[in-house]
DNA sequence: CGCCACTTTGAATTAGCTCAAATTCCGTGG
DNA sequence: CCACGGAATTTGAGCTAATTCAAAGTGGCG
């Protein structure tokens, strides 16, 4: 399935600049975390933001609703679902504690997508407005918010790419090592990790079945990829979360390409 | 392949907001066309930018490249592709005049996409600190920079659900309709359009690959939603552009699914 | 004019989908 | 405490949309 983008020589060879250190190293996870509390400390001080306990299931905003906050969570796990108008569904991203939520409404005055509560959590509220008028004052709160969405596009498109590029298997390990380094980063333990999603949710946002994830994810523990905890079948184990991303790099690489 | 993404049932039936009107009408069209002079206007007013003249192929800059700089586009067409470090390539989105790009390279400082012309074009370059140094005394500067993020962030959404969610034909129709209507927003006829990507581009772009582009491009000309000009099969005619979008959610609803 | 990249189209293959059935799990109420 | 029912999951079998492989056609450009 896979087509190269530019199909000319490239011509950049000679000059590519080295890509900067991959992610999920220890020291990087350790350096994110405390990114995060430090972010959480600020805004804490600077708004002393309205926090609001969330349950599965809740609405932080949907779509249509007028925009006027953006939002920050401080714990708890979130999606966001896209709605088209002709009814169609689709989990556009995952949000975790730190992350802000409500960049899309900035544009046109309106939120975009649903932000839906997976777990119990907490979100805080902050008006943008207020947002934009401490920023004038300090520079380091506009930076954050910039990193912030700036991650957010970048985050997007690899979402993409992982669509259009990777086998149902190599997506849905994809998936478990983003998820897993998504709490890694976040200070949580990711040996053992619970999916607050359903199979159906997961081949949502991955765009394939929920059978396909079944599937996915039978074979992957099967070969040692994974292993099913408990006893609903939401709770695994990683054993190695670096075999994760060696499998989405072979089934990229199918023969024996050895590079370099 | 549409796996809904939210099973239990949404306790939102009552409150859900209008949705704003649908884009594409030609008022809409005339709003945004005004809206990109008026910022093409005020950030040449701002910043005299250095103009710099792109050809196809050129790079606006690349993956792992410091970040210092944002981009606005006064003329041409765009690329964006992401590169993943086991060395799949992602078109990951498409930018016209007015757009800004850049974005990526903030959270990290350093680029995480290649940025590529794919014609003849302007662009205006802009020192990320000299931006934020203006917009503290311009609030309008940093509204235009803020919606430009945020309107990425939402097209991105959209990409990924046309790919979850569409058939190969949609999706062509689709990426038809979306590249129609950049144009027209640009106050560019639209009637007779000329594909700047080959039919590979346009199948990494849209996770298919090239030979199931050229077989629903020939689908589509066949039940008469575009036609083909010229002889390098690149100029394309569509007599009726809400005829797409109606294909588009045609093949979404397949029987006589006849909502309400 | 001839090469080379791009495109189209066909035929065979396959990954992932659909449909179906069995199983497990969990909350609820008796 | 246990029985029950609905939701989620797994697994199988067959099917289909899209891929792969192949070949031929076309056009632009040096």
């Amino acid at each position: 399935m896979f087509t190269p983008a530019v199909t000319e020589p490239r011509h950049v060879a000679p000059g590519r600049p080295e890509l900067p250190p991959a992610p999920g190293l220890p020291d990087e996870n350790q350096r994110v975390s405390r990114h995060i509390a430090e972010t959480l400390a600020l805004l804490q001080a600077t708004f002393a933001p309205q926090r609001r306990i969330v349950h599965a299931g809740d609405l932080i905003y949907q779509t249509g609703e007028r925009f006027a906050h953006l939002y920050v969570l401080n714990s708890g796990f979130f999606k966001l679902v896209n709605l088209s108008f002709d009814g169609r569904e689709q989990v556009v991203g995952l949000k975790f504690r730190g992350d802000w939520l409500g960049f899309d409404g900035i544009a046109g005055g309106a939120y975009t997508c649903d932000a839906v509560a997976m777990d119990t959590g907490e979100v805080w509220t902050l008006r943008y407005d207020q947002v934009l008028a401490r920023c004038a004052a300090r520079p380091e709160l506009l930076k954050l918010l910039h990193e912030a969405m700036s991650r957010e596009i970048s985050r997007e498109r690899d979402s993409l790419m992982s669509v259009c590029t990777l086998s149902a298997d190599a997506r849905v390990a994809d998936f478990l090592r983003y998820w897993a380094e998504s709490l890694a980063k976040r200070g949580l333990r990711t040996d053992q990790i619970t999916l607050r999603m359903t199979r159906a949710e997961i081949g949502n946002y991955l765009g394939m079945t929920l059978e396909t994830v079944s599937r996915s994810l039978s074979r992957l523990a099967r070969i040692g990829m994974i292993e099913f905890l408990g006893k609903g079948r939401r709770e695994i184990r990683i054993p190695r979360l670096d075999a994760l991303t060696e499998f989405v790099q072979r089934s990229v690489a199918p023969a024996g390409v050895t590079l370099q």
